[in-house]
This record gives structure tokens, sequence and C-alpha cells, in this order.
DNA sequence: CGTATTTCAGAGCCACTGAAATTC
DNA sequence: CGAATTTCAGTGACTCTGAAATAC
């Protein structure tokens, strides 16, 4: 038998085409912008966005640091980081300062209302991983963690070493 | 111990925050943004993008079918398939004739180049997900891509039995 | 009438490029 | 001089909204 499913509708229209469905791919994707929708929208009602997070994070652990090795740490593009920086200081979680050694540089420091704030941001994005990952039991969540953290240092490791030989 | 490693550099400017680190989400972000990278550059020297391989092979499954099934059974919205369409049709793949049964309707249709090119694309897209992959044995990326059906699957349910509010 | 389909026009976010100005 | 940093301006892809025209 294999009618003993209470899945709802396998309807016709509806139904997603087998090449498409075990490709893994196109569910890292599906996964990923769902839990880009949960993010931005419960972030969104503490005032944040998930940049602001990784900012945070990073001179939490780290301490002051300037853009540029923020960008580094955070992953997002120099460019971009601006105007993350913008908003975290409007919002006075951040303070933004020339640094005297290298006037090239601004050196961004966490304030206490940033820190505070990073504490609520834990708390909600927490509360998202735990409903991204709802239908995972423990061991199960260590492991979908584990191996999609072996993939991204895997593909890490080679964007660094691409310097001289195939260029792909 | 903790410098026995082969890992190149754990530099200090690049280090990523341990709350980034081992974020579910984030993980799913960077590998879904990695695959992203690899499948539209290698699907670009086939002339194709990802939405093209998505509708071809619902049309090989299922056979000719509405614009608005393909969107349900693609995931593409139904605004954004119109250009997907487009293309193919410029291609020679598929062929879009009105419906006469239902005249608001049009039928596309996979043509003889398109299942040649479908399968062009499917090696294409086997050797991606090879290269994404890399790093995990076969059960491991079995493992992986259940998980994360598992995943999909919850969350399209959750999506499906919002009926009351919204009116979609 | 309400509903479904195709289509266009456009908003918003994100990843990314390019270049300018400044300083090392 | 070359290289790094901050910043702005802008492109292209993707997701999604809204509305119009047509047909059920």
């Amino acid at each position: 038998m294999d009618t003993a499913h209470d899945m709802p509708l396998p309807d016709d229209r509806t139904a997603t085409p087998r090449r498409l469905a075990a490709l893994p791919s196109r569910l890292l994707n599906l996964t990923a912008a769902q839990g880009e929708r949960m993010i931005s929208g419960r972030l969104a009602e503490a005032d944040a966005r998930k940049w602001h997070y990784a900012v945070l994070a990073a001179l939490e652990e780290y301490g002051p640091a300037s853009q540029a090795t923020l960008s580094r740490r955070t992953g997002i593009y120099r460019s971009d980081l601006v105007a993350v920086i913008n908003e975290l200081e409007a919002r006075g979680t951040v303070r933004r300062a020339p640094d005297p050694d290298d006037r090239r540089r601004n050196v961004v420091t966490l304030t206490p209302a940033g820190r505070t704030q990073l504490d609520r941001l834990d708390a909600v994005l927490g509360a998202v991983q735990d409903d991204l990952l709802a239908p995972l039991s423990g061991p199960e969540r260590a492991e979908l963690t584990s191996l999609l953290a072996r993939l991204v240092a895997h593909h890490a490791a080679l964007r660094e070493g691409e310097g001289a030989g195939t260029g792909r």
C-alpha cells in the first residue's frame, strides 16, 4: 500500500516535478528563502535587519573594528556596510569615529544600547531557527548544521585560493 | 590541543563571529548563494537560466500545461513566468499557443529541441550538484537532501493552511 | 457577479561592480 | 608609486505586489 499518508493533497496542478523535488541546490534555495522570510519579518518587528545582527555580533565578540574588517568578518560588502553602519548609528547601537592611528579608517564601536539590542536579536533569531527547523529532532538539527558548515568551509577555502591556477 | 589543524589561516580580521558561524539560517544562505553562483554561471554557458530548467522539467514530466499550472509546479511567479516562456520560445525549446478549450489560457508545449536542451541541462545541473556537495560522502548527501526536503515540505504545508486571512 | 488567466509596470532587497577621494 | 579604506552611484537578478484586459 502506498496510500497510507496523511499528507494533504498531491494535486496534479500543484505537483512538483521529480527532477526539481530532489535537487539539492533547489532545496537549499527554498529553505534559505523560507528562513529569510521569517527572519526579515521577525527582525522588522525589532526595528532591525539581519545585517544589523551580524555587525553587532562581530563587534561584541572581537571589539571595535574598522569597516573593512567588519566587512570581512560579516561577509557584507564594503559598499553595503556603509548603509548598515548608518542605520545602526541612527539607532544608537554603534558609534563611528575616525581612527587617529590610520586616518583612512573609521573605528566602529558597540554602545551599551547596542549590547542590549544584540541580546534582543539573539532571542528573536533563536526563536526563528527553532521555527525553521521545527520538523527536525535535536540531533538532526546538529547534523544539518554540521553538513552545511562543511560545505561553507569548503567553498570558502576554494574562493581564497584562486589566485593563479585554473581561474575556475 | 587546538593547533592540530591543517586549515589555512584563522586570521583575526577575517574570522567569523561564533554567533554567525553556527547559525543554520546563515549557513543555508551561504550554501544556497554558492549554489546559485555556480548554477547561473554554468547555465549561462548553455544559454539558459535556472527557471528554464524548471519549466522544461515540468513540461517533460507532466506534458503540455497552461502558464498558471506551470507557475504552481515550478514555484515561479505568474508574472515572471511570462518572461521565462518568452525566452524559451525564442530559443525554440517550447511552443506557446492559445488553448481552444479555455481561451484565457495558453498551452505551453515542449518541442524536440526542448527535450534535447533538457538533457543538456540535466548534465550541467548534475555536475554542479556534484561540485556543490563535493566534500560530502554519498550517504551524507542523501541525508542532507532528505533533511532539507522535510523542511521544505513542512513549510510548504504551513503556507497552504493559512486560508482565512489573506485570500491568495 | 466573482473568479481565473495572462500580462505589464514597478517596488524592494540583495549581491556585486566601478570609480572617486583620501590616506597609508 | 602602489595599496587600502570609505563612500556613492548604479546594475542585474530575484521575489513579490497591483492592476488591467480578457474569458470563464
